[in-house]
DNA sequence: CTGGGGTGTGGAGTGCACTCCACAGTCAAG
DNA sequence: CTTGACTGTGGAGTGCACTCCACACCCCAG
């Protein structure tokens, strides 16, 4: 069932919603497995691309820098066994956002505080 | 008493805490006033530019890009009048940062099932 | 009068994540 | 057989906020 039709960039393209610039970026980047190419050099992209670079969106949605997922996407394709390491990197990640949140609310009252001050002289 | 003792711009990064070459860089955006020189083509700084810059430290902590932050810097040496415009300005950071604790709420949530997940699958 | 520090300038480099470009080969339809 | 869409490549450009550089004055202490 699952034979492999393979399929050119402008397909994963669709299928992904990246589009062919961002995705032979992130080939050149080395964050994507290079696809196989047919005579004419084309690349020839399977579902597993597709999955790669979901997974590439969803780890930036959550605050990884491309840096930062480049050594997970060794892990992707492989059961999560001993993944200690993403576990951390993942925890850290938590920890910064907490870190923004904080920062956040300190910034949202200040501004707060600005515009009260701002409102009450212009009257 | 404030007797104009003009400072080099060393002495202003130590009381600004910019280096001199962001105090440059700012003066070539435009962002502070450009000051006096000497005849040996020092610049000669008072203690209007320490105000400057600190407000400029201020409003990038609370979000604002130095292009947002430009316009503003007229208004501070004028006592704060019909600044409605700044006022403005600053709502809308604040309706933007709290957009951003938002999103962080959605990815703090998305991060701690991910390491539940992993965690799970480890043992 | 020499040396070391401060200062001036314009311009290039950094990091991030793309985005766009020119030029060239490839392919299917009319 | 030509045309237009698709694909390939390497490289340059974008925006932000710096940061660093070479090269050249300037100034004061020893």
């Amino acid at each position: 069932m699952p034979h492999p039709e393979p399929m050119l960039i402008a397909q994963l393209e669709r299928r992904s919603g990246q589009t062919r610039d961002t995705i032979r970026y992130y080939e050149r980047l080395g964050l994507i497995t290079p696809p196989q190419r047919g005579d004419n050099r084309y690349r020839l992209y399977d579902e597993r691309a597709v999955v790669e670079l979901n997974f590439i969106a969803k780890a930036q949605e959550v605050g990884f820098t491309l840096q930062q997922i480049k050594p997970s996407m060794a892990h992707l394709h492989a059961p999560p066994e001993q993944c200690q390491e993403l576990i951390d990197g993942l925890q850290a990640k938590a920890a910064e956002i907490s870190a923004r949140m904080t920062q956040d609310r300190v910034r949202l009252v200040r501004l707060n505080k600005m515009i009260k001050r701002l409102k009450g002289a212009a009257v």
